[in-house]
RNA sequence: GGCGUUGUGGCCGAGUGGCUAGGCAGAGCUCUGCAAAAGCUCGUACAGCGGUUCGAAUCCGCUCAACGCCUCCA
């Protein structure tokens, strides 16, 4: 029985609004499409919430053995800048504010969002398109939708004709919205823009004089609406109907909703099946964001050189703390919390290393009950994966198995006890689960292998023995609290051999 | 105003109609020359008010509080 069967996937259906039983399309196979960032500045820690989040349930999908093509697109034709800013693309608003090309702009953080990625030991996506690189499909795709009847063009510039493709399909199915009430609530804001209808919104816009980027099309020399190019990879690379599609809560409307119908406006389908929405990192109960100056780099992360941070904390200590909540839930974040993560997080991972250590399983009479109970805490954790990807949830089952392995080590007795095969499932599971599903590497194994360092290390040790022989604990003492001050731990084991480890 | 979400013990955070979430912090004990680490034990939490039910933190209603999105326009 594979795992696929073994251990079936539900997941929250933000179309649908309940948790459904996950069937991929292909079977074995998974498209999934996920929105990328805009790479006209730097990612914060909140960004990072939802690609990790999307990184779990591509690591898990393939890990129960699906074969997953996951696009995730980089957007770099910009979209408009937020707040006070009018109408200027946010590429070409940087760039002019650096004085540099808008590819500068777009190339600089695109590799600095690779950077984070690799930091939080976020995977590559099967593909990456970028907007620029999809101008014909953006064109092609429009073609399609004025053919259809759902865009008009204005002075050169291209609109989705909301109204229209709300009398032949339901606009709002993914947001919970309808046309009347949008209408109504907006009946005043109306300006005198070339949209016909003010829920419209635009598919290929006319160039502004002075504007950086833009391409020639039918219409205009221009570019492409900031809803089209989801349509347009997503159709390109997975098909006109895919699996999954995922992005921030943030960005269901108008957004995914603007896909959806650019979809079904262009070949009558909608895209995905299942809509996964990750939620957002607060601070302080409210949104990271650029706008709340509340978001930080990850660079300030690790140093803790940012006003909201008491001190620096890991990548790893991070994207453990992220992975004790559900993604749909929000996250607020805090230092305590971080602490309180980071304590959490060496626990689990020393435990990981302590399963090197560990003497001989089922040497004595073997329990079967205790064997199972084992094996019991995997067989738990992954059910909470293919529950929702509950990290959290699983997370406390492989605590569970981590003090098994505690106890087993100050108490060989209890490990005789436990089935060979039993503990070797279970802990190479559990090595699994940490490592290629949850994507947690330990950051202290690479200091402790230097060799240099084990020497040096042997030499402070063997000292400190003999100190504690003539019964000079001063000296014994004095050795194991400056090495202390400088990030190393000393522990006297049971067999009277003295191990460290490193802060 | 519309749509959606949330409110859990000192902190962070899971959660199912009845059975211990888990992590951190705190208390006690064990081990230890002393530490550290680890193990064991402990707190009986679920915004408020009603209702459904044999039984609800978990279902329904109301109230309060908080948060997110909302056609801007490129």
């Amino acid at each position: 029985m594979s795992l696929i069967e073994q251990y079936p996937i539900s997941v929250y259906n933000s179309l649908t609004k309940q948790k459904e039983v996950f069937k991929p399309l292909v079977e074995d196979r998974v498209g999934m499409y996920v929105c990328g960032p805009t790479v006209y500045s730097d990612v914060h820690l909140g960004n990072v919430r939802t690609f990790l989040s999307f990184d779990i349930v591509f690591r898990y999908l393939k890990f129960l053995g699906y074969k997953v093509r996951y696009v995730r697109n980089i957007t770099d034709v910009g979209h408009l800048v937020g707040d006070a800013d009018e109408g200027e693309d946010k590429i070409a608003k940087k760039a002019r504010l650096e004085e540099i090309e808008p590819m500068e702009v777009v190339q600089k953080y695109t590799n600095g969002f690779h950077d984070v990625m690799q930091l939080f030991n976020i995977q590559a996506p099967s593909i990456e398109p970028t907007a620029t690189g999809h101008l014909i499909e953006q064109i092609e795709f429009i073609k399609k939708i004025i053919e259809n009847g759902f865009a008009y063009e204005k002075d050169g510039s291209v609109y989705f004709n909301v109204r229209k493709y709300n009398e032949a399909h339901q606009y709002g199915e993914l947001s919970g919205r309808n046309v009347d009430d949008m209408l109504s609530n907006t009946r005043t804001l109306a300006g005198q823009d070339q949209k016909a209808d003010p829920l419209d919104f635009a598919l290929w816009k006319k160039a502004e004089a002075g504007h950086l980027m833009h391409w020639p099309s039918p219409w205009s020399e221009g570019f492409p609406g900031w809803h089209l190019e989801c349509s347009a990879m997503s159709t390109k690379y997975l098909g006109q109907s895919f699996d999954i599609h995922g992005g921030g809560m943030d960005l269901k409307f108008p957004h995914h909703e603007a896909e959806i119908a650019q979809n079904k406006g262009c070949h009558h389908a909608g895209g995905a099946n299942y809509w996964i929405h990750a939620n957002m990192l607060t601070v302080n109960g409210r949104k990271m964001a650029k706008s709340e100056g509340n978001g930080f780099t990850p660079e300030e992360l690790v140093t803790g050189n940012h006003k909201l941070l008491e001190r620096g904390y890991s990548p790893m200590t991070v994207r453990f703390f992220m992975l004790q909540s559900h993604y749909a839930s929000t996250l607020d974040f805090s230092n305590e919390a971080l602490q309180a993560a980071e304590k959490g997080f060496r626990r689990l991972m020393a435990s990981v290393q302590l399963i090197d250590k560990l003497p001989a399983a089922g040497t004595g009479k073997v329990s079967q009950e205790k064997s199972e109970e084992l094996k019991g805490f995997i067989d738990q954790a992954m059910q909470d994966l293919s529950d929702d990807f509950n990290t959290a949830k699983a997370i406390a089952s492989l605590f569970e198995i981590s003090s098994k392995v505690n106890t087993y080590y100050q108490n060989p007795s209890e490990l005789a006890e436990i089935d060979a095969e039993a503990f070797d499932f279970a802990t190479t599971k559990f090595k699994a689960i940490i490592n290629d599903v949850l994507g947690l590497v330990s950051e202290t194994e690479n200091a402790a292998q230097n060799n240099v360092l084990e020497g040096a290390m042997e030499v402070l040790i063997n000292l400190r023995k003999e100190a504690k022989f003539s019964k000079d604990y001063a000296l014994s003492d004095k050795i194991r609290d400056d090495l202390k001050t400088v990030g190393i731990q000393l522990k006297d084991e049971k067999g009277g051999e003295t191990s460290f480890t490193i802060d």
